[in-house]
DNA sequence: TTCAAAAATGATACTTTGTATCAATTGGAG
DNA sequence: CTCCAATTGATACAAAGTATCATTTTTGAA
């Protein structure tokens, strides 16, 4: 919190009472959430609606948040897993069922990037990881429907 | 394009005039396509702007199409890497300077994988792999600007 | 072949997601 | 405190995608 503000501040951009609230939503989500949710419930403190979709894209550009890229599109948004200016660099393990996302702390490609960028002849500027599944939580309440009760 | 079509049939999808002229047009993009470009290349065909967004649909369903997930949003597509029901497993290494994207034949998430899934406690399902960078061509063309002439 | 049923299509209207414009407001440097 | 650039909210707009429905096509069986 005090980071994006320092991040936005830093930036030249002002700390204004909608961009505090919006921060305030931020640190308190931590599911992925979409433009119009956030606009739900930010407009009863009267935010407008293009100030949220401002606020998404400078948010965006200054990493404090990433998109979260799921087959069926990517209107999602959530607050950024690492500190802003953290290389572009976000590997996540998320659940199909109930949306979780973990943030995976240790970099599976450690090694292997360096390598696939020399073969492939491109100069790396970062990745994005997502591992697919289904968390264990969500698991077990399937399979407590055929086995339980 | 063959197996395009078994595809579609052997899920019960009819082979339409409309459909066909998809998959050809999808056969000859090497590069990601908008569904505005498809919709305005294959409009003077007589195919209508919801047929277009239907097929996307459709492919995206049957592994004949991806998206391509870019920091902007996810508005492109591109035909599917690997053959129909290959796991949802796509490694691709994408240029975000002409958006060339090569396909990462040997997938660098061989071990690693299944030590995650272990550790995070989630029942894995597939992955996707973005490696961003710029490829050499760009990279040429760009010290070309400086250096040449 | 022909034919009928189901699936698919194209036109249209609509929703959702996001952007541009612009007059009114506000944050913060001095 | 004051002022000015940055920001805001309202509104209108553009782009991306979906729902509806009457009409057309595909396909498989007679």
């Amino acid at each position: 919190m005090e980071e994006w503000i320092n991040q936005l501040q830093r930036n030249g951009y002002k700390l204004t009472r909608p961009r505090r609230l919006l921060l305030e939503y931020l640190e308190s989500m931590e599911r992925p959430f979409t433009a119009d949710e956030l606009y739900h419930e930010l407009s009863r403190s009267g935010i407008g609606r293009a100030t949220v979709f401002r606020a998404l894209k400078l948010f965006l550009e200054l990493d404090i948040l990433v998109r979260v890229h799921l087959e069926e599109g990517c209107q999602h948004y959530q607050a950024s897993p690492g500190f802003p200016g953290d290389d572009h660099h976000h590997d996540r393990i998320i659940c199909r069922s109930c949306g979780d996302i973990q943030l995976l702390d240790q970099c599976p490609m450690r090694d292997d990037v360096s390598t696939i960028a020399h073969r492939s002849g491109y100069r790396l500027q970062g990745h994005h990881l997502d591992l697919y599944g289904i968390c264990s939580r969500c698991d077990q309440k399937t399979h407590g429907l055929d086995a339980e009760e």
